[in-house]
DNA sequence: CTGAAAGCGCTTACAG
DNA sequence: CTGAAAGCGCTTACAG
């Protein structure tokens, strides 16, 4: 199993290492007819394939980029991830995924590792704690994205949904429809995880504007295996919520978990809308509300960002943050109690 | 941004660019204390990161592996996946996966772009046709596993699933729970793709076996956009079944949204049994009633077998193809139709 | 139109 | 105990 390298191909082809690699980079402008067939042929015979490694070493670029997912259990993760790859592809780049598993010591690990692999530059959906990491790769202008969170005092361009929105899209929807007694669960944002706190004050938020009361007693965030704790909680409340809005794909699950120990039916006893457009949702039982995210716009948005920045495109993170807008799907998980339309 | 490279740390350490190597190899046989000590404060100082790809151009070794995965839509394949990575990462190996998106074309040219960058090895969840180059790479003797299907003529270790049992399993369930009209619904079989016509083949000898007749109008074998039709046909003989399996979580998906479409109700006007232990199983209205094939270990035991190529400890596809048992997941999807219990 | 030469950043016998 | 030198497989000015 000798490799074939480029020498062998010069030497079948009568020709130098030079203007094989010529050939190859399709810089054809001065090259005899005879030369190049003689070259196609050489290659075809020995079946040489070229060794990307050395080139990357001499050109010092690999054509990759590396994405590191702060946890790819998410739906959100592996939707946008899939539509970065997508989006590489289109220009010849590829992909190295990586999944911090919210964890800030592998999130370095990853970042360490795929700078050293020399990759072109980085997506990062930002574990926030790798603040001194982040701040070297900015003023090193190393190519640098994040995704759905920005990290405070680090100005690099970061691809983020509307998350306010989001929740003000579900809250209106529940009180459209009659709707009064509203909770929300969002994943623990002990870490200042910002999409949990900003949905959770688009929350609060609407339902002032509706002048609802805001009952501390109906807003948790907390990590997933107390989702079910925290909803018994709210089930001993004189008052139980009459609808709920999970934050997030996996507090979605927990909350139906939930609705199955405790035999509810939904939308009779419970309504419910998730953040996260589950693959599942349009064929549960009942089909799922959901708020989705443009998973696919937002990846090759990042995507684009980064490629532009590798491409010196464009200089700086001069651009304003871009912000995705959330989009309400209405199933079947949520009760008409005779609200007004909007 | 200019990188600092070997020679930097050498220089400011005053040694040569050898004894950095060394010690960045660890390998401090003869190496003085207060040498070690000035090249480890170098480093630091300059904040020196390796460059992988120049070691790998030198050692001819990535330590990384490709894994090309037929389908990712399959929850089967990304938690294969996953489990690859995590047995990978154990021994300071990187994953780089791929999706074929069930095209040979596109599977090709993921064979070539992995081994031009030269991964180590490859696990492939092979479309099948492209029996020479995987003929050309046993040749070479590169190191090379297959997941989920064999390739016939092609010996190269396998890891799968055993097929046969993994139906026999749900018809052995259906029968004992009173059912007699059992159905099958697997994807396509056009490809000869053998995991599907197996799981057929053990359906219909589990019938065999239980003295039940095998119909043809039963046992269905379409692309997922076809199932659709294929039930609404099933639904229109005189006895429609009372039971259905899904050959995997594609099609049951299908499933699901048909008999959504058609307001059945599961188990009373029809009982399934889906292989794969799709993620919403546990918490779908009914819980689904699953075989589960054991993904992490069919995942660790694959990357185990590759690893052991590459470091040469296994010299060739001597060992038997691995098979590994299905796991039936008894849930509420499935009625009681008074059978005997085995 | 094509080739000789240097160099990308490492590792590794080998010499001392 | 450490260094000089060659080499991994490419690319790229530059010369002719």
């Amino acid at each position: 199993m000798k490799t074939v390298t480029m020498a062998d191909v010069a030497n079948q082809a009568n020709v130098s290492k030079s203007t094989v690699s010529q050939y190859l980079n399709k810089r054809y402008d001065y090259m005899g007819e005879k030369t190049k067939i003689r070259i196609a042929q050489a290659i075809e015979e020995l079946g040489y394939q070229p060794n990307i490694v050395a080139r990357s070493l001499k050109q010092k670029s690999t054509k990759t980029i590396g994405v590191i997912v702060a946890n790819i259990l998410h739906t959100f993760s592996t939707e946008v991830s899939r539509a970065i790859e997508d989006a590489c592809n289109m220009e010849d780049f590829h992909t190295i995924i990586c999944n911090a598993d919210d964890d800030p010591a592998k999130e370095k690990k990853y970042i360490e590792m795929l700078r050293a692999k020399q990759v072109d530059g980085l997506i990062i959906f930002p574990t926030g704690n790798n603040r001194e990491l982040y701040r070297k790769m900015l003023d090193e202008k190393y190519p640098l994205v994040f995704m759905d969170r920005p990290v405070a005092e680090i100005p690099v361009s970061s691809v983020m949904l509307n998350n306010e929105k989001a929740s003000g899209l579900a809250v209106n929807h529940l009180i459209n429809n009659g709707h009064r007694r509203l909770a929300m669960i969002t994943a623990s944002t002990t870490e200042n995880v910002s999409p949990r706190v900003e949905r959770m004050e688009g929350f609060k938020k609407a339902l002032h504007s509706h002048k609802l009361p805001v009952s501390e007693d109906y807003m948790k965030s907390v990590e997933p295996d107390q989702v079910n704790g925290t909803l018994e909680d709210m089930w001993k409340l004189d008052e139980p919520p009459e609808a709920i809005l999970a934050g997030n794909d996996l507090v979605l699950k927990e909350i139906l978990q939930f609705v199955k120990q405790k035999d509810l039916n939904i939308p009779r006893d419970l309504s419910i809308i998730g953040i996260d457009d589950v693959p599942y949702a349009s064929f549960y039982n009942p089909p799922l509300t959901t708020i989705a995210q443009p998973t696919f716009q937002m990846g090759t948005t990042a995507a684009q960002v980064l490629l532009n920045k590798i491409n010196k495109k464009q200089p700086a993170d001069n651009l304003p943050d871009d912000r995705f807008e959330p989009e309400l799907k209405i199933r079947e998980s949520v009760a008409d109690k005779g609200g007004v339309q909007s």
